[in-house]
DNA sequence: ATAAATTTGACAAACATTGGACAACAAGTT
DNA sequence: AACTTGTTGTCCAATGTTTGTCAAATTTAT
């Protein structure tokens, strides 16, 4: 560590935290934020430590904290509250559809990976909850829950996180699919898809995520879960009559079994239904999904775009 | 699983809630929804349960509900409706004290049975839904969800139903179990408990099961997932000091490398840490579980005494 | 000398609080 | 149909609190 750890001036510090001088001395003064040590002359000499605490009430009170209520937190309650954070509402209203949503859904995936990374459950909830109310249905799946799946998938074959750590996410996030992908009304009327992966049982976050997508957008959707074959398929096809068959592949970039498997599949699949492929490793079957008369789809957002141009036709 | 004592200003909470701070005073005006503390100065402050509160008030009226019919409910209540399904159909009502508990459980099981093989999503919800209701949380653990896995396994393994169908199944499941093992109150004192199970993924459900029973008796419970090794168990353990490990091993009945990573287990839990083990196959490791010194539960009941007892000790 | 820091007091903008008013909507009644 | 009645979200005005910014006077660095 740091036996005797660097001290900075002041304007230094207002560049590193991105508050004005003026705001990091009234902190000082009327909440006692920080006691920056002094120079025999009286300047303020702040260490790394303070610049931590000092960036990290920015960052809160940027995100509705009021500093009065926070300022004489130690540093561990600090880094406490930064997991629960809100996105930051502080853009001017307009700007904030304008933005990307993308943008803000970062801001939902850091949290998460925060949480799983400390092994938080309630934490990870609440990112995914919260997610969900600044973004919508269709937004916290697209822009929180996808990006979410793919990093912890990154995370874990890098080996940030364990294997009991990739578990832990994948069965909140699994549950709060599950509740998306709930029924809502019992419409008789909506078409309905069935949803798969071909692949190993690891990758089912694809297909559920594919189900709650689905539900989001109307449709009735029925989850038959990994490493399914075309002939359960073709089976539950006859059990209930769908329009769509939704499969997600994730992960082997290129396997000839799967090939295989998408080509038996469309031979035991009824004339009217049609199949539709999506998830990271889809472009890799694209020249046999094209052959076969399926339908390719990338990023889940336009697996979706694609499911509601399938509503109409 | 908050441990924070933290209260926070209403700008927040509004972020966090998706609702306007107007809202949120009318609600406790006119409705009584929740009871911030104040500051000196009349300023109100919301605790995590609070927070909590209005969230699922938010997300409940987005869906339909009144607002005056359910400000009032306590926390555990708006829970349940969040899961609720219009239908609550159920049996007759007289009768439903005198029969055994299992018998009550075997008519859930019935009709879940039934709906899996017919795909029905809703139905199956349903069925475990209103056995929550009959039996409570524990005893639609252990009357209706225990003995629908096994009895799911059965009908898979011996071909009446197909993998589509069990996967079905398991979907459903999980999330219904999920759902019950979301933490609670922040209740800081409450004893931790990691679960786990060491073969393959197939067999989560038990693990979840145990999961899904700990909280319903008032533990914190982490689930770290299928096929964890012994040293991702004891490197959670750092990040989460549990008093106690429970494991599940549904499967193989007589698998050597099982026995081995118990024993690996062992050497790496701190000593004060209590290991469990239930399952099914549990009784075939019997031999090497109590040679390390842990304890060896037959069915769910038992395991959740053992898990009662333990509380105390 | 010019630029930057310090302290103090002052100030305006943003934010909260209370209580009342109002429009939109749903349901039941006349 | 018209009228009541009740519920619910939004808005306004008056008042008070919190917080960011500024200016003035003074001291210290380069």
């Amino acid at each position: 560590m740091k036996q005797n750890g660097q001290l900075h001036p002041i304007k230094l510090v207002a560049a590193k935290t991105g508050l004005s001088p003026h705001l990091i001395r009234v902190w000082e003064r009327r909440y006692g934020a920080v006691s920056p040590e002094r120079t025999d002359t009286h300047r303020r000499m702040y260490s790394e430590l303070d610049i931590e605490r000092l960036k990290l009430l920015g960052m809160l009170t940027e995100s509705g904290h009021s500093i009065g209520n926070i300022a004489t937190l130690d540093i561990d309650a600090l880094r406490a509250l930064m997991v629960d954070r809100p996105v930051p509402a502080a853009m001017p209203r307009g700007e904030q559809l304008h933005f990307d949503r993308r943008e803000i859904g970062k801001h939902y995936v850091d949290r998460a990976v925060t949480a799983i990374a400390d092994l938080k459950h309630a934490a990870l909830e609440n990112a995914l909850q919260e997610g969900a109310v600044a973004l919508g249905q269709q937004g916290v799946l697209i822009h929180v829950v996808a990006p979410l799946a793919e990093e912890v998938g990154v995370l874990w074959q890098n080996g940030t996180i364990g294997v009991a750590h990739e578990h832990f996410a994948s069965a909140i996030i699994r549950t709060f699919l599950g509740n998306m992908s709930r029924p809502f009304a019992p419409n008789e009327t909506s078409p309905h898809i069935l949803t798969a992966t071909p692949t190993g049982q690891l990758h089912e976050l694809g297909a559920m995520l594919i189900t709650a997508a689905s539900v989001a957008l109307g449709w009735q959707a029925t989850y038959l879960g990994a490493s399914i074959s075309p002939v359960e398929i073709a089976s539950a096809l006859k059990q209930k009559p769908a329009r769509v068959v939704g499969m997600s592949i994730v992960y082997p970039p290129d396997d000839p079994n799967v090939a295989k498997e998408l080509r038996r599949l469309k031979q035991l699949l009824p004339e009217q239904v049609r199949l539709m492929v999506g998830g990271r490793a889809a472009p890799s079957y694209r020249d046999v999904i094209e052959d076969i008369g399926g339908t390719m789809t990338g990023p889940l957002e336009q697996f979706m775009a694609c499911l509601q141009e399938a509503r109409e036709g």
